[in-house]
RNA sequence: UGGGGUGUAGCUCAAUUGGCAGAGCGCCUGGCUGUUAACCAGGAGGUUGGUGGUUCAAAUCCACCCGCCCCAGCCA
């Protein structure tokens, strides 16, 4: 072994002129008789060395003629500015050692089937394009957390494991809890309505199970949710903090992932223009602008995708859809005194074909409605008592929503399907790997 | 679940009217001192998703089955 002090790739600019070790996984070589490169990645960047044959010892050169794809090496030299290198950094290297040798690689670096990629996903994970994605969506995790902090929110860890709640109970995973069926959670909303009279502002984030056989680009059947719930706002007021929350998420990836979203290709000019106040369109209204456009929706129906798909035509920022029929909502949002037959609720739909990223809502709080609600869906009312309680043990008015982080880490990287950003995707037909 | 596609070498794809199963990449061998998914020459690699049928002859036509993709519904 070396004493040479290891560094790791994004620190090379630091070390140029020292002789320094980096430890990572053969990219690719290239070797051309009396000289050879080797693209070495290790984590924090991707660096190319260069051996010349004459300058080294025969058994260093055989170990760059033997190495293969995605082999662990060790990588000793001299760090050198080099403008003919990609980075602009590279290493003359003096030694190359192998930690551990790779079988020969499924995955090149060229197209490859969606099955293909999603069989190898444990090792897609090392491709550019999925590093760029998935450090995204890890930011955009971090940046949920810190907005909500400098809030004062409180976060509470929901259960997963429920009882049958939710919005609906014809799509929960059941499994076996000691005898008694369960469920995976398809929402913490309920639980952390639960928490609102303890800290006032709170929210949950973690996965959600939803069992239903969909099969497009936006759907997935394990997901990752953050759900915030304020005392004593009500509709208006969150909207006005979902409009807060999304242009802080999407500032910071573009200031924290300029680099991953150029490796991405993301045209960013219609991020840059994400800033409050986003345009709102009630339910109502939009009925209307579809209908005017030709399209034969009648007014009670649910908007479907391609509807939303027009109504975004006029719009390069989010917008607002707001106050849907009741009928076509879940039975624990607040009926509008302004118009009965709808809720007070909304939906964010992303611009550039994304879709639905929010539900929100306020939320019912007269404990006579919220059961008569729970009466009419033909919902287990003994299942819903202890959040019927809530309304009986000091009520208030509160809202809150449920952002989809797949669909929004789609949406800022231009990805086009939401399988690709989370690290390992549950589909319908994907339990593997 | 419904509609539309698709399945050929490890991978990405060709194969005219039903007529010898092909290329590129990767891999192996040799050559090359600055490559950027290097290049040049050679080599190995196939039960054409499965079953049955039509035919002198099926990757190709027919029936059934299976896998996958896209769109819709459900939603975030």
């Amino acid at each position: 072994m070396s004493d040479i002090a290891v560094t790791e790739v994004r620190r090379l600019s630091e070390h140029v002129g020292d002789e320094v070790r980096l430890l990572g996984w053969v990219d690719t070589t290239r070797v051309h008789g009396k000289v050879g490169f080797v693209v070495v990645r290790d984590g924090t960047g991707v660096v190319q060395g260069v051996l010349v044959k004459s300058e080294l010892p025969e058994e260093i050169w055989n170990v760059l003629e033997g190495v293969t794809q995605e082999s662990t090496v060790a990588l000793t030299g001299l760090v050198k500015e080099e403008a003919r290198a990609p980075g602009g950094f590279e290493i003359g290297v003096t030694a190359i050692e192998v930690i551990g040798a790779a079988e020969e690689y499924p995955i090149q670096p060229k197209e490859h089937g969606v099955e293909f990629l999603l069989d190898h996903r444990h090792l897609w994970l090392r491709s550019s394009l999925q590093r760029a994605g998935l450090r995204v969506r890890a930011e955009v995790e971090q940046s949920i957390h810190d907005f909500l902090y400098q809030r004062d929110f409180v976060r509470i860890d929901t259960p997963i494991l429920t009882g049958a709640i939710g919005e609906h109970a014809g799509s929960l995973f059941e499994t076996d809890y000691f005898g008694v069926p369960a469920f995976l959670a398809q929402t913490g909303q309920l639980y952390v309505e639960a928490a609102c009279p303890a800290f006032r502002r709170v929210y949950c984030f973690g996965p959600t199970f939803r069992a239903e056989k969909s099969k497009t680009r936006r759907h997935l059947t394990e997901f990752w949710m953050v759900e915030p719930e304020v005392a004593f706002a009500d509709s208006a007021e969150n909207m006005r903090l979902q409009e807060d929350f999304i242009t802080y998420i999407v500032e910071r990836a573009l200031e924290r992932c300029a680099e991953e979203l150029k490796v991405l290709e993301r045209d960013t000019t219609k991020l840059e223009m994400v800033r409050p106040p986003f345009p709102r369109l009630s339910y109502t209204d939009a009925v209307a602008r579809l209908q005017a456009k030709g399209s034969e929706i009648e007014w009670g129906s649910d908007l479907g995708a391609p509807d939303e798909e027009v109504l975004m035509e006029d719009h390069d920022l989010p917008l607002f859809v707001h106050d849907y029929p009741k009928g076509a909502k879940a039975f624990y949002m607040k009926e509008n005194p302004e118009d009965p037959r709808t809720a007070l609720c909304n939906d964010l739909l992303a611009p550039e074909g994304y879709g639905e990223i929010i539900g929100g809502s306020q939320r019912e709080d007269d404990a006579d409605k919220l059961l008569a609600r729970i009466r009419e869906e033909g919902l287990p009312e003994e299942t819903y008592r202890w959040y019927l309680d809530l309304r009986r043990y000091g009520t208030f008015t509160h809202s809150g929503f449920g952002l989809g982080v797949e669909r929004t880490v789609a949406w800022i990287t231009g990805r086009h399907h939401i399988r690709e950003l989370i690290p390992f995707p549950r589909l319908m037909n994907r339990l593997y790997p």
